[in-house]
RNA sequence: GUGGGUGUAGCUCAGUUGGAAGAGCACCAGAUUGUGGCUCUGGGGGCCGUGGGUUCAAGUCCCAUCAUCCACCCCA
């Protein structure tokens, strides 16, 4: 019997769950002040919907899914992100005959098998946006001020964005023949790996990092030198959407995405400093994958956070939030044959609304303070002998150490008002 | 899938040319017989990752294996 989690998988425990509900309700206020509202999809699809959502060209497809047989033999596989899933949604349920765009969100874990490494796990967890239904150029913008708008909520102003555009599939087409046409000659001088890519899909070959391959293959064609005029004219009204909303971004040629369905804008933000898993999110138009799933020519476009990889930047930068835990009042039993009426009143003042606990392990009445102290514990209510044969508590305020004698019947009040002086 | 680093107490880590397993923090208790934070004192806790090998003797050297971290790759 292994006592561990399986590789690439983590607990988080209390301590780290606080960091998670801190970002997760930042994260979630912020993209449901731009309208957005959540939809909660399945953890596993059928292996088909990623075989043609994500593209089988890709790494997250050939290499990266858990795929498995139910019992029925039915070929399910564990979500390795989440816009495909949407689509499907859309699509099955028709949302696209009622108002456009359609704006949703979700947030969940996501699988992938990888090798793990800092800000990089087999079961990590996304947050991601869409919106499908619109292919306005300010609904990029929109979207991309959404995302950076959620890394300076939590702090991380630090961030680089890069931004391109990959063009529509007439004028990538063309851009991959050029492409090709460079590279060809020059392709014996490319690193095994881009060898490979040359022949799957060339413009991967530009992401390539092994010096040699950005050598061989200097003066390359941009894409943005073959986008059609469409495009072009998309890709402008991104961009100045973006400068006049005081949005900094990096062009960048080579950040591409290789799928056929992606289309114009994609986009990437990283936070240097964290690690080689620096992009803390990613995201871009996708206005061909509803159709290829077998819907309405419907476009899209949507982003997703890596919540592990924003969590890791806030510890990294050593950024903080207000540490407000523990609980409003601690229940003292100073003698053991009272423990019985003291769960009584704890739960009593519990139903009221207030955060309490009490000792479990039989502590000295010396013990159960410093038990109260280490649980953050703003007042303790005392429970003894005296307390029980004369019909009153004694509230103790750990800040200030004062006590006092309180009714039964005023033990609630009390607690409130000494709480809202706070 | 490829490369490198690291596995010793709950945590962070010392451990000399191979010679009786340690510190800090945390936990529990006492100093204070019904009262927290600071201080002092004491205590519980270890298959030294696992399996083999070398040796009179292995936490230490060798091999294997597993785990983990970092990087390549890929992406969030």
């Amino acid at each position: 019997m292994q006592v561990k989690a399986p590789r690439g998988t983590v607990d988080i425990l209390p301590a780290d769950a606080k960091k998670w509900q801190h970002i997760e309700r930042v994260i979630k206020e912020c993209i449901e002040s731009f309208g957005f509202q959540e939809v909660r999809i399945p953890i596993f699809e059928h292996t088909e919907l990623f075989l043609h959502g994500v593209g089988q060209g890709t790494d997250i497809v050939s290499k990266e899914m858990y795929t498995f047989n139910d019992r029925s033999q039915r070929s399910l596989t564990l979500r390795p992100e989440g816009t495909a899933s949407c689509a499907r949604a859309i699509i099955e349920h028709s949302v696209y005959g009622g108002v456009l765009p359609i704006k949703w969100y979700y947030t969940g874990p996501m699988f992938r098998y990888d090798r793990p490494q800092a800000g990089r796990y087999r079961q990590f967890h996304q947050v991601g946006v869409e919106a499908f239904g619109s292919n306005s150029p300010y609904l990029d913008a929109e979207i991309i001020i959404l995302m950076v708008g959620i890394l300076s909520a939590l702090g991380l102003s630090a961030y680089e964005l890069h931004l391109n555009s990959v063009g529509c599939p007439h004028c990538r087409q063309s851009y991959r023949q050029s492409l090709i046409e460079h590279i060809n000659p020059v392709k014996e001088a490319l690193c095994p790996d881009c060898q490979v890519r040359f022949m799957q899909n060339p413009l991967r070959v530009l992401d390539c990092k092994v010096a040699s391959c950005h050598e061989a293959i200097a003066g390359y064609p941009l894409i943005y030198d073959s986008l059609c005029n469409d495009c072009r004219d998309h890709y402008a009204a991104v961009k100045t959407a973006l400068e006049d909303n005081g949005v900094a971004y990096l062009h960048d040629n080579q950040l591409v995405r290789g799928l056929d369905y992606y289309t114009n804008t994609a986009f990437e933000v990283h936070i240097p400093g964290i690690g080689a898993q620096s992009a803390v999110g990613g995201g871009g138009r996708y206005n061909g994958l509803v159709r290829e799933l077998g819907g309405p020519d419907l476009p899209g476009i949507g982003f997703a956070l890596g919540l592990e990889r924003l969590l890791l930047a806030l510890d990294t930068l050593g950024i903080k939030e207000s540490a407000q835990s523990g609980i409003d009042a601690f229940i003292a039993v100073m003698n053991g044959k009272h423990e019985s009426p003291a769960l009584r009143i704890l739960n009593e003042i519990r139903r009221a609304g207030i955060r309490a606990d009490k000792d479990y392990t039989g502590r000295s009445g010396k013990a159960q303070m410093k038990y109260a102290d280490k649980l953050g514990a703003k007042l303790v209510i005392l429970i003894g002998d005296e307390e029980m044969e004369q019909g009153f508590l004694t509230l103790r305020n750990m800040e200030n150490k004062e006590q006092l004698r309180v009714e039964n019947e005023q033990l609630i009040n009390t607690i409130k008002q000494i709480m809202a002086m706070d």
